[in-house]
RNA sequence: GGGGAUAUAGCUCAGCUGGAAGAGCACCUGCUUUGCAAGCAGGGGGUCGGCAGUUCGAGCCUGCCUAUCUCCA
C-alpha cells in the first residue's frame, strides 16, 4: 500500500468514526513558547487538552508534521530514526476513552490494513487493570501477547504539573531474530525484533508536581502512529528508508553522485541526506530560516550535516538540487510546498554557499597550522576550529590525513566536554504562568474604532491577577469586546482611551496574551477605580491608527512592487509597521542601487495614485492560496484567513488594519535601504503625514542651505564640492604656514647648548600646544639643532616631547629616563620609546625646573656610561 | 540561555609590550600605452562598530552595549 493511501485511509477511517479531520499545523508551535518545534501530534491540540481553549470538536484526527532532533546522531544508521516525520493520530477531547481507543486502533490495523493479529503485541502499564481487561477481551489477541511495561506512562514533562496517565503501545513483530538472543522475548526487552507502532495515551489524571494525582473529570485520548513506521510495516520493509517515502529521494541523491568517496558510509549517508532534506524543505516552508540561534540554528546545523554527508557521497548541492525529489513524494499531500518551491530552493542555495565559505576559511586556518610542522593537530586547535570557526572535526581529520598528520581527538573531546558543562551551568527554566484561562476577546476594530459598552473580564497588576486597579496604577485590562488591534504581524498595538463610570485611563499598548485568544491592554489609570465586572467604553486613538493603516497598506504595495521588479527572490522576512514609519525586510542577494530605489518609489506612488480599492475576503486557507495571494511564513492554519487585496494587484494573507483606497496612503518616501544580515535587506519608508513631515524637513534644510550660499538649490551639490575643494586648499596652505611659523619660532627661540659631549636643543613655548603639533617641531629641532644625533626637547604649556639620537643613546641617554626626570621636576607623567618620548607637565611656570632637571639627567647618564 | 571569534578606507585585510593610522584592489587626475587582472606618476577617501573607564597619551588595556560568524544547550 502506498504511503499516500495509508495516510488517507487512516484519516478517513477516523472520519467515519465521527472525528473531525484537521489540517496539519505548522512545525512551529503557534502559542507554546516552551517548545521550539512541533515534536508530537498532540502539540497543536495542547491548549484544548489543557482546557485553555474550546475544542473545535470532541473527536479529532490529524496527520501532523513533526520534527525533533533528540536522536539525530542515530538518524540514517538505524532502520527507523528520523528527524522529520508525520504522526497519524486520533484524539478524544473528553469524549470516548480507553475502550473505544483500543478497539478503534485494533480494528484499523487488523481490518482496514489487514495486518495479522499474531504479529502485533500490545503492552500496558502494570497498574492499568482496565486496559488489560480490554485487551484480553479481544478474541484475536493471545493473553501471552500482552506485556507489562513500566514506562507505559505518559506525562507532559517528567514530574511536571498537568495531565498524565497510562498508555498502551502496539508493537510490530518483525519476525527476525531478536538482538536480545532470547527465543521467548517480548516487546519489553526492546530488541531489534520489535517496532513500536502505535502509542495510545490515556489522559486520566491531573498531577500537581509533588507526587499527588487526582482523576480528570473528562479523561481524554491522544494517540500517535508514525506514518513512516506503519508504511514500513505495510510495505514489508525492514527500514523506513526502503519505503516509498524515502526511496525515490535516496535514488535521486545517489543518481547525482559523481563518485562515492567512502564506500562503507554510502547507505547511511544517503539516508541522512534524504532525512535532512525532507526536514529542511518542511522547516523552510513553515517559515524557519537559517540563522545562528534557536530554530534557525537547528536548521543551519541540519543543512551542514547533510552537506557533509553529501561530500562523502560525492554529491554537490544535495539540498537545493533535491527539493524537486521531495516535492514528487510529498507535494500532493502538502500543496503549499509546491508554492514555496522557488523560495525553498533559493534559501538552501544561499546557505550552501555560505557553508562553502566557512569551509574555505577553516581550510586556510588549518593550512596555517600545518606550517608549524609538529605533525599533530592539537585538540585545542581542532576544537578552536570547530567551536569558533565552525569547521567540522571530521574534515580536520580528513585533511590532516591527506597531509600525513594526525589529530589529537581525545584532547578535542575533553574540550567538548568542558563546553557542555559550561552551557549546562548557565541553563534555567522558564517561569510558569499564573494567568487563568481566558475566553477569546472579540475584536471589532476592523470596522469601528469605538466600543460603547463592554465588560471587564480580567485585570492584572505586576503580573498577578487583580480584582481592581486604582489611579495612578498601570495594569493589564482584558474586556469582552475591543476595537483595539493587538500587536501582530509587525503591526504595533493600538493606543487609546478607556472610560467608565467614575474614571478613565489611557491604553499604552495592546497585545495578544500567550496561550489564549484573549487581548490585553496595558492601561494607565488617570482617575477612578476599575473593577472586574465593570462596564467600560474603549476609543482607539484615531489619527495614530490611521497612520498605522497607511503604513501597513503601503508595506503591501512595496512588497508587491519589489516582487514585480526583482522577481521571486524577494521574500518577506519581517516587517515593522507603526505610526511614524515602516520597515520591510526581505531576502535579496545585494544592495539596491539608487536608481533602483527611485524606480521602486515611483512604481509604488503610481500604485497609490491609481487609488486601488481595498477589499477583504475571509476564505479557507486553501482557497486563499489558490487565488494567488502572497502567503507569508508562519501564519496560523486556522480554518479561515483574511485576504487583503488592493485592486486585484497586491493580494496578501494579513490580519492587519488597512486603508480603504490606496490613495489614502498619501505619498510614500523611501528613506533608507540597508543590510540587516546575510542576504537580507531592509527598506525604511514613511507615508501619509509622516512623509509630509519628512519632505517639509527636507525642504527647510535645502532652502536654508541655499539661502546661506545665496544660490538656487539645484546648484547645491556643485557648490558644496567647490567649497570642499577650496577648504582643502586653504587647509593645506594653513598647514604650510603653521609649519613655517613654528620653524621661525623655533629658530628664533630655540636654544642650543652642549651638555657633556652632546648637543642639546630645546624650545619652551608658553602657549598650550597639542601633542600632535609638537611632534613635527621636535623633529625639525632635532634635525637642525641637535644635528640628528643629540637630544631635542620641545615643550608647550602642558605637553612635551623628547627625542634622543643614535649617538646620544650610545652615550647612555634614553628618552624614557630623560622624560622620567623631566616629569618628576615638572609635575606630570609620560613615557615612550628609547628614541622618542612624550609626556605632560604642570604648566609654563615649570619650564625652568624642567630644563635644569634634564641637564642634570643628561650629565648623569653620560657620566654613568663612561664609567 | 551559556561560551569563543570578528568589527580599521568603497572592497579584502595588516597594524609588535599603549607612543604621529597602513597595504593591495577599486576610485579620480595626468602620462605612457592601447591584446586578457596593463604600466608609471600624483591624488582623494577613516568618529579605527557605539558608549563609558584606566592612562600624560587608547585602533591596541578594562567594562557595558550593538551587529555578524560559530559552538554548546
Amino acid at each position: 500500500m502506498e504511503s499516500s493511501r495509508i495516510r488517507e485511509t487512516f484519516l478517513s477511517y477516523f472520519e467515519g468514526l465521527g472525528h473531525r479531520r484537521l489540517p496539519s499545523a505548522p512545525l512551529i508551535p503557534q502559542d507554546d513558547p516552551t517548545l521550539m518545534f512541533t515534536v508530537a501530534g498532540m502539540v497543536p491540540l495542547k491548549s484544548y487538552f489543557l482546557g485553555l481553549r474550546a475544542a473545535p470538536a470532541p473527536r479529532v484526527t490529524t496527520c501532523q508534521k513533526c520534527f525533533r532532533t533528540n536522536d539525530i546522531e542515530e538518524v540514517g544508521y538505524t532502520p527507523r530514526h528520523d528527524t522529520f516525520f508525520e504522526m497519524l493520530g486520533n484524539f478524544s477531547l473528553g469524549d470516548y476513552f480507553k475502550d473505544d481507543a483500543i478497539h478503534f486502533a485494533w480494528e484499523l490495523l487488523t481490518g482496514r490494513f489487514g495486518l495479522p493479529p499474531e504479529r502485533m503485541w500490545p503492552s500496558i502499564h502494570p497498574g492499568d487493570a482496565e486496559a488489560k481487561a480490554i485487551w484480553e477481551d479481544i478474541p484475536s489477541v493471545r493473553k501471552n501477547q500482552i506485556s507489562m511495561m513500566e514506562d507505559n506512562f505518559w506525562e507532559m514533562g517528567a514530574g511536571l504539573p498537568g495531565p498524565c496517565g497510562y498508555d498502551s503501545e502496539i508493537h510490530w513483530d518483525l519476525g527476525i531474530p531478536c538482538s536480545c538472543g532470547a527465543k521467548d522475548c517480548t516487546p519489553a526487552c526492546g530488541g531489534s525484533r520489535w517496532i513500536e507502532l502505535w502509542n495510545l495515551v490515556f489522559m486520566q489524571f491531573e498531577q500537581d508536581g509533588k507526587g499527588g494525582r487526582t482523576p480528570l473529570p473528562r479523561p481524554s485520548i491522544d494517540t500517535g502512529m508514525g506514518l513512516e513506521r506503519i508504511t514500513c510495516v505495510l510495505q514489508d520493509k525492514l527500514s523506513i528508508f526502503e519505503t516509498d517515502l524515502f526511496k525515490p529521494i535516496i535514488d535521486h541523491i545517489l543518481a547525482s553522485s559523481t563518485g562515492v568517496r567512502e564506500e562503507h558510509a554510502e547507505v547511511a549517508s544517503a539516508n541522512v541526506c534524504a532525512d535532512h532534506l525532507r526536514a529542511c524543505v518542511f522547516l523552510i516552508s513553515d517559515g524557519v530560516l537559517p540563522g545562528n540561534e534557536g530554530r534557525g540554528y537547528v536548521l543551519r546545523r541540519l543543512i551542514r550535516r547533510a552537506e557533509l554527508h553529501a561530500r562523502r557521497l560525492g554529491v554537490e548541492h544535495v539540498l537545493s538540487e533535491g527539493v524537486d525529489a521531495v516535492l514528487d513524494v510529498m507535494g500532493s499531500a502538502y500543496p503549499d510546498l509546491r508554492e514555496r518551491k522557488a523560495t525553498i530552493g533559493t534559501i538552501l542555495e544561499q546557505e550552501e554557499s555560505h557553508f562553502a565559505a566557512t569551509l574555505e576559511s577553516g581550510t586556510d586556518r588549518l593550512t596555517d597550522i600545518f606550517t608549524t610542522g609538529s605533525g599533530t593537530v592539537s585538540g585545542e586547535d581542532a576544537f578552536k576550529l570547530y567551536d569558533t570557526y565552525g569547521f567540522p572535526v571530521d574534515l580536520t581529520v580528513e585533511i590532516a590525513r591527506e597531509h600525513g598528520w594526525t589529530v589529537d581527538l581525545d584532547a578535542f573531546q575533553v574540550h567538548m566536554e568542558e563546553q557542555r558543562k559550561r552551557s549546562a551551568a548557565g541553563r534555567h527554566m522558564a517561569l510558569t504562568q499564573e494567568r487563568p484561562a481566558l475566553e477569546p476577546t472579540t475584536f471589532v476594530g476592523y470596522d469601528t474604532l469605538e466600543v460603547g459598552e463592554t465588560r471587564v473580564v480580567y485585570l492584572e497588576q505586576d503580573g498577578h491577577p487583580a480584582t481592581e486597579l486604582r489611579a495612578p496604577d498601570t495594569g493589564m485590562l482584558v474586556v469582552e469586546t475591543t476595537p483595539m488591534y493587538a500587536e501582530s504581524g509587525g503591526q504595533v498595538g493600538d493606543t487609546g482611551t478607556v472610560r467608565w463610570n467614575g474614571g478613565e485611563g489611557h491604553v499604552e499598548d495592546t497585545v495578544h496574551l500567550p496561550a489564549s485568544d484573549a487581548i490585553g491592554h496595558t492601561l494607565h489609570l488617570a482617575s477612578g477605580t476599575l473593577r472586574v465586572g465593570d462596564s467600560v467604553s474603549l476609543h482607539v486613538d484615531q489619527e495614530r491608527r490611521m497612520q498605522i493603516a497607511r503604513h501597513h497598506s503601503a508595506t503591501h504595495l512595496l512588497h508587491k512592487t519589489l516582487r514585480e521588479l526583482f522577481g521571486d527572490t524577494v521574500v518577506q522576512r519581517g516587517s515593522y509597521v507603526g505610526p511614524d514609519y515602516t520597515t520591510f525586510d526581505f531576502s535579496f542577494p545585494r544592495g539596491l542601487t539608487d536608481e533602483e530605489l527611485l524606480q521602486v518609489e515611483s512604481r509604488m506612488n503610481a500604485a497609490i495614485r491609481d487609488n486601488l480599492e481595498r477589499s477583504v475576503d475571509l476564505l479557507p486557507i486553501d482557497a486563499a492560496r489558490s487565488t494567488g495571494a502572497m502567503a507569508l511564513f508562519g501564519e496560523k492554519y486556522g480554518d479561515i484567513v483574511r485576504v487583503v487585496d488592493f485592486g486585484g494587484w497586491a493580494r496578501e494573507l494579513c490580519g492587519g488594519t488597512h486603508v480603504h483606497l490606496s490613495g489614502d496612503i498619501g505619498a510614500a518616501m523611501i528613506v533608507n535601504e540597508s543590510s540587516i544580515g546575510q542576504g537580507i535587506r531592509r527598506i525604511e519608508m514613511v507615508v501619509g503625514s509622516a512623509s509630509v513631515g519628512r519632505w517639509q524637513e527636507l525642504m527647510r534644510t535645502t532652502h536654508s542651505s541655499s539661502q546661506l550660499l545665496r544660490i538656487r538649490w539645484q546648484e547645491l551639490p556643485d557648490r558644496i564640492a567647490q567649497l570642499q575643494d577650496h577648504v582643502r586648499e586653504l587647509e593645506k596652505l594653513s598647514q604650510q604656514l603653521e609649519r613655517q611659523r613654528q620653524a621661525d619660532h623655533a629658530s628664533r627661540n630655540s636654544v642650543i647648548e652642549v651638555v657633556g659631549s652632546l648637543p642639546f636643543a630645546h624650545l619652551m613655548i608658553d602657549e598650550e600646544i597639542e601633542m600632535k603639533s609638537l611632534v613635527p617641531v621636535v623633529d625639525e629641532l632635532f634635525q637642525t639643532g641637535a644635528k640628528g644625533e643629540g637630544v631635542a626637547l620641545v615643550a608647550g604649556a602642558t605637553t612635551c616631547t623628547v627625542k634622543c639620537g643614535t649617538r646620544a643613546r650610545e652615550a647612555g641617554c634614553d628618552a624614557r629616563t630623560l622624560m622620567a626626570a623631566l616629569v618628576q621636576a615638572g609635575g606630570g607623567r609620560g613615557g615612550g620609546k628609547p628614541e622618542f618620548a612624550q609626556g605632560s607637565i604642570a604648566g609654563a611656570s615649570v619650564h625652568k625646573d624642567v630644563l635644569q632637571a634634564i641637564r642634570t639627567a643628561l650629565e648623569a647618564a653620560q657620566g654613568a656610561a663612561s664609567q
